[in-house]
DNA sequence: GAGATTATTTGATCTATGTCAAATTTCTGT
DNA sequence: ACAGAAATTTGACATAGATCAAATAATCTC
């Protein structure tokens, strides 16, 4: 999610002040304790969780198993798309992995404000296109790539998951087994 | 893409008439043979495809094979949204599998009209959107249903697919082999 | 409409990864 | 620092789906 945000944040720098004071009077700090849930299964998300501080991953069950999809660090943008857009109930949990600090970026207000001003409608959809893009690359990773590959890719590409993050939860992330990510691990140690 | 791409439509239709023929004014009517390509590999895909009639797909190489990304019929969208946002090659070829009669939309006259006016940007923000969520659950049934499940949900979500596809192109399309397909097929149908 | 080309099916293996179970290591709270 | 819990590793085995090869079946070409 990274270097979009950056990119997103600049733009952001260069707006008019009177238009950025008025869409981040729709922004709310909070915090949350390691292990409770920025948004559960059911409910409709109606905010944007941009990360200040901390770890949370976006996860849904599925037959008695976690799968993560998604991993946030500092300025990363936790949202649940689907039901953001379709406007219908969650079936993804987001979760804090540790103590928690976020930007809160409530739906309504941020939408009023990108009617009424085209340029904060420009940073909503490059926002939006970056993550269509970043999917579509991820999908071809699963299409294309052995778990030992895709372990790889991770570490390159996302260093910091390695540092903080259990194995049972990288290896729902790769999707695959737990036993599978040792032995990979074992392996490339070797 | 279809229900998405309907509701934009009739969201197109209640726009001021003379936006609406600005914007259309860049759009091109366009015939392409089967077997043609509307965008190849290292093109920057600078325009949308809105397919008219005929059928195309999206694909590209990956150690000799072709794998299947995505496929069109009437009233579907076909773009490399990665070379099309990221404005750098594709990585995709869109290629005609029948004859085809599109309407190509021109990228800079479309996000002019967009920078004019924020209901076209609005409509263009919501193709997008519903891209991205078509792409979360396109992967999620990667992570989590089986070759023949995949298969199953395939017809019953898109059943023209089966109608019109070779089989060598539906098996790369949902990743699973060639003659895996052909052997889910004769289970099923006995 | 016969031969040639291409697509699909069927059969026999092979392999990556999953599953289940047990052993070991690491972490936690007191 | 220790007991108990949790996380991770290791081992043995099972399986979905791949690959290679051959046999049919369908389609195209002249």
């Amino acid at each position: 999610m990274n270097p979009y945000i950056k990119r997103i944040k600049e733009l952001s720098k260069k707006m008019d002040p009177g238009i950025l004071a008025e869409v981040e009077r729709g922004f709310v700090e909070k915090e949350y304790a390691k292990g409770s849930f920025l948004l559960r299964v059911g409910q409709i998300c109606s905010s944007h969780f941009l990360i200040q501080s901390g770890v949370a991953r976006k996860f849904y069950r599925h037959n008695e198993k976690e799968i993560t999809t998604e991993i946030y660090f500092h300025d990363d943008v936790a949202v649940s798309l689907d039901s953001y857009i379709m406007k219908r109930p969650s079936d993804i949990y987001i979760e804090a992995l540790s103590p928690l600090k976020v930007m809160v970026i409530d739906y309504s207000r941020f939408q009023k404000a990108s009617q009424k001003y085209p340029e904060v409608m420009m940073l909503d959809k490059m926002f939006i296109e970056y993550y269509a893009v970043w999917f579509e690359q991820k999908l071809k990773e699963f299409q294309t790539l052995d778990a030992t590959t895709r372990y790889l890719s991770m570490l390159e590409k996302e260093p910091r998951i390695i540092k903080h993050i259990p194995v049972t939860i990288i290896a729902s992330y790769l999707n695959i087994s737990l036993e599978t990510l040792s032995r990979i691990r074992s392996k490339i140690s070797a």
